[in-house]
DNA sequence: GTCTATATTCTGATAGAC
DNA sequence: GTCTATCAGAATATAGAC
């Protein structure tokens, strides 16, 4: 606004981000309930009660960086029903694989922190996460429908298959032995199997 | 012993394991961070400095629930090295869904609560962890070479395979539609079907 | 072995100055 | 929008009586 210099504080004019980038960091790396207001605050170089022009509580600010999680993961999912079920099965593995590989911080909160949800957010997060499964069950139904694969049970073969692909963040570093593509190469060779397909 | 009876506290000989068994569910349910001693000891009936009679800190109740669960884990894996590889993955895999299955919370704990460990218990378990992925990564090293399937990479392979039937504990309930043996079965079919077996 | 009492530190959140 | 100061309560862990 044209004033002086201000003496402390951060004053960047990004505050609110960079509470979110901090507590998404502090909540992956130490749990919700480890991580203190003041803790956060610290990282941004501001004091606690600067937060608090930003969230309404500690709560609401794990309940915003879920929500987003999800709302993105959500959208960035393409759903181009018109291919084939063993190519929509095929893009959903190399999508889901890549799209956590890229946010571990916020996939890990997503799946570690449900139970620090208080009930009404927890219900809300759980939706979403549903929205998400039913994608994929669709597909593994398609191709039941269509004969691409054999699967028994596409309940349970969603859920084998989300979560054997989700395990891969618990591994898989871009500075290993293999390449981001290589993995998806494989998972998808093991889905396709596992599928009958 | 033999004295008249006392006016407080559970004086029953067995604090030690109820301990235990509060702090296991106390801690799955709302996560080691979120869990006083306080919480513990009203759980079991006593007041919260009596607990430092059985542990010297907070930390040590978290190392010794999960240590006690993974050392139970590998005592419990049989390794029967004269069968065939094959049927050495089939009774890996249906091991692994009824072990994780009788015991959900101290899995939970053990999959959540790493990042509360100390620097040195953290290590301590995933050695642990280490020598539980070794023994099924070289059954599927034992297959390939063998020629009983055809995966690619044992490294991957564990690490998928690990990662599905573990997930099982967060969607199977006794209660439901599906035995526990019909699950067993589905998943030892995606598990064969996905090493090319 | 458990109790009560306490030390010390930290917690989430708020009020009011600037 | 950020600061300082503060409230009210809860945390881990310990000391000493019984």
């Amino acid at each position: 606004m044209g004033s002086m210099a201000r003496t402390t504080g951060s004053h960047s004019g990004i505050t609110g981000p960079k509470i979110r980038t901090a507590a998404l960091e502090l909540f992956a790396k130490h749990g919700f309930a480890a991580v203190s207001m003041r803790q956060i605050a610290s990282e941004v170089g501001v004091q606690a009660g600067a937060l608090y022009n930003y969230t309404p509580d500690k709560q609401s600010l794990l309940f915003d960086l879920m929500q987003s999680h999800m709302t993105e993961l959500l959208a960035a999912l393409s759903d181009e029903d018109a291919a084939q079920p063993l190519e929509m099965l095929e893009q959903f593995v190399r999508f889901h694989i890549a799209f956590h590989h890229e946010r571990p911080e916020a996939v890990f909160i997503a799946y570690m922190e449900l139970r620090n949800l208080t009930p009404e957010n927890f219900a809300l997060i759980e939706d979403l996460r549903g929205q998400y499964e039913n994608r994929l069950q669709n597909i593994l139904i398609a191709g039941q429908a269509s004969g691409a694969w054999t699967v028994k049970d596409a309940k349970i073969a969603t859920f084998a298959v989300i979560a054997m692909l989700t395990g891969v963040n618990t591994w898989f570093r871009s500075e290993g032995r293999l390449s981001l593509s290589e993995v998806q190469d494989q998972y998808w060779q093991m889905v396709r199997s596992a599928v009958g397909g």
